[in-house]
RNA sequence: GGUGCUUUGGCCGAGCGGUUAGGCACAGGUCUGCAAAACCUGGGACAGCGGUUCGAUUCCGCUAGGCACCUCCA
């Protein structure tokens, strides 16, 4: 089995990866709070981890991945008339919550399926797991690491200071803190304006509210996926994933949460992915810059100068390293989408080559077990293509690296087409099992134009029989038709090239 | 203010103590009725100033710009 390698934020270097239980992965991510669309940013995690996933697989591991859906706790801000974002939207839209929530996680999946990103092993839900919630609230009261005040539960973190390390993952001190949150004084609940809550009382407004030991209320947002992950995977599990703007507090409130409820730090490695930016700056909901994911699919944005498709998003993503910023801006979305037609041409070519049926991996499905090394009598320059690609997908996930590595064999498979350079038969099969493995299975790419429906059929008789009418103008050396045809194929969106094999056309 | 990150060719984006990442764009060539694609070739970069070193884009310091977190955020 190939080794991996992770940044873990915990420690702030790159690690070789070793599971708690050989062979197997538990892997939790925060998912996202279900109160509208999904926008860009948060495509980054759920291709980041969907990546980290497929690759495990591949790679051998059986994993278990667990998102959750945050569907209550999430307040707009921390103090104590922050409002429940669910609640929120539910009130201004006059809905009941569970309308909301299943409105947006039905369209949440709707785009991660676009995206090609595999449905995790468990989709566990804030408000499924109340009563575990409440559980914890309890353990951590009796530890001593929490009070109650006017019917909210807060975690006491000066207290946990005295023993623990609250700052071990995002590298603050508890001094910092108390500098940077001095402001409200006298009108909080909390001892301390950097404790965070566990439990909120539900004022009688608030629509969404559970009995619990200390009233009406509900659970605090940091409290979920301590719960969850413990519930799932284990007191102590391998993975953490999450956006790089969880680290603190949420992150580093999981830590604590874990210890003084478990006496256990929970993870193993945290994987945090980053930002993308617009103009510079983070994409995000609080600076209304950001653009939904439906939006970008559709066009319809002002920021957008056309739709890109998913499978463009997704090569954007892959092209830039996950622990950098990615700025987003048209151009670059339009060469990412060129570089991605390119690699998929190239992929047609080679099955077509090597007499194969190109795979359609689809929606989590995944090839084989990664090979520890390439087949005998492969030339140099595969051999060098097959382990470029695997050291640098376990190197961190360097996608980046990865897709060089592909280009490579883009530029081989096209010399080879073009008569320039032999591929043997070891090199073809390998190529191809390189297609298979790790462009259609672990980067979770999917050939747009080929992955067509039933209409694609038609589409495709009715373009044989135009090309064919062509054919015989262009025999007949009446360029005008010939031209008129391609013309106004073009002006239909359908693109027409002569090569030495007779016309190709592709969709724009 | 505190903590951390970052500055790479026209654009996006890797890497790293000595040898071309890659994609997009651009220029020339081959091919072609034309075009496109493809292939070949090419230019052009490591913010500035010092230091360490035989040698720095890569390490250290300073300066300037940018960003993130410290409220909610993937």
């Amino acid at each position: 089995m190939r080794q991996l390698y992770l940044t873990n934020t915990l420690s702030h270097t790159k690690q070789l990866f070793k599971p708690i239980h050989e062979g197997h992965v538990g892997m939790y991510v925060c998912g996202p709070t279900v109160y509208g669309d999904a926008h860009l940013g948060h495509a980054r995690p759920g291709v980041t981890y969907d990546l980290l996933f497929k690759l495990l697989k591949h790679l051998g591991y059986k994993v278990r991945y667990v998102r959750n859906i945050t569907d209550v706790g999430h307040l707009e801000h921390d103090a104590d008339d922050g409002e429940d974002k669910i609640a929120k939207k539910a009130r201004l839209e006059q809905l009941e919550p569970m309308e909301i929530v299943q409105n947006y996680t039905f369209r949440y999946h709707e785009a991660m399926r676009k995206l090609n990103v595999a449905p995790p092993s468990i989709e566990p839900r804030a408000t499924g797991h109340i009563v575990e919630q409440i559980e914890a609230v309890k353990k951590i009261l009796d530890a001593g690491y929490a009070y109650v005040s006017n019917g909210s539960v807060y975690f006491d973190v000066e207290k946990y200071s005295q023993k623990y390390n609250y700052g071990i993952l995002s590298g603050r001190t508890l001094e910092a803190a108390i500098e940077g949150t001095r402001d409200l004084e006298g009108q909080s609940d909390k001892k301390a304006p950097y404790d965070f809550a566990l439990w909120k009382k539900a004022e009688p407004q608030h629509i969404m509210h559970w009995p619990s030991p200390w009233g009406e209320g509900f659970p605090g947002w940091h409290l979920e996926c301590s719960v969850m992950g413990a519930k799932y995977l284990g007191k102590e599990f391998d993975i953490h994933g999450g956006g790089m703007d969880l680290i603190f507090p949420h992150h580093e409130c999981e830590i604590a949460q874990n210890m003084a409820e478990r006496g256990t730090k929970g993870v193993n490695y945290w994987v945090h992915n980053n930002m993308i930016t617009i103009n510079g700056q983070k994409m995000g909901k609080s600076l209304g810059n950001f653009i939904t994911l439906p939006e970008l699919f559709s066009g319809e944005h002002e920021k957008l100068s056309r739709a890109f498709s998913p499978m463009t998003i997704r090569f954007f993503i892959l092209q830039a390293h996950y622990r950098g910023t990615l700025d987003f801006s048209n151009e670059a979305l339009q060469a990412a989408e060129k570089g991605y037609k390119r690699l998929m041409q190239a992929a047609g070519e080679l099955y077509a080559m090597a007499g194969r049926k190109q795979p359609l991996y689809n929606y989590g499905d995944m090839p084989g077990i990664a090979p520890d090394t390439c087949a005998d009598g492969v030339s140099p320059e595969v051999k060098a293509i097959f382990d470029g690609v695997y050291e640098a997908l376990c190197d961190d996930l360097n996608t980046p690296i990865a897709l060089s590595h592909l280009f490579e064999a883009v530029r081989l498979i096209n010399s080879a087409k073009a008569g320039s350079v032999e591929l043997s038969k070891a090199d073809l099969d390998t190529l191809c099992q390189i297609f298979d493995n790790v462009v259609f299975g672990v980067l979770g790419l999917v050939d747009e134009d080929k992955s067509g429906n039933a209409s694609d059929k038609v589409i495709d008789g009715l373009m044989q029989m135009v090309l064919e009418e062509r054919s015989r103008a262009r025999e007949a050396k009446d360029w005008a038709m010939s031209d008129h045809i391609r013309d106004s194929l073009k002006e239909l969106g359908i693109s027409v090239k002569d090569t030495k094999e007779g016309a190709e056309w592709t969709i724009e």
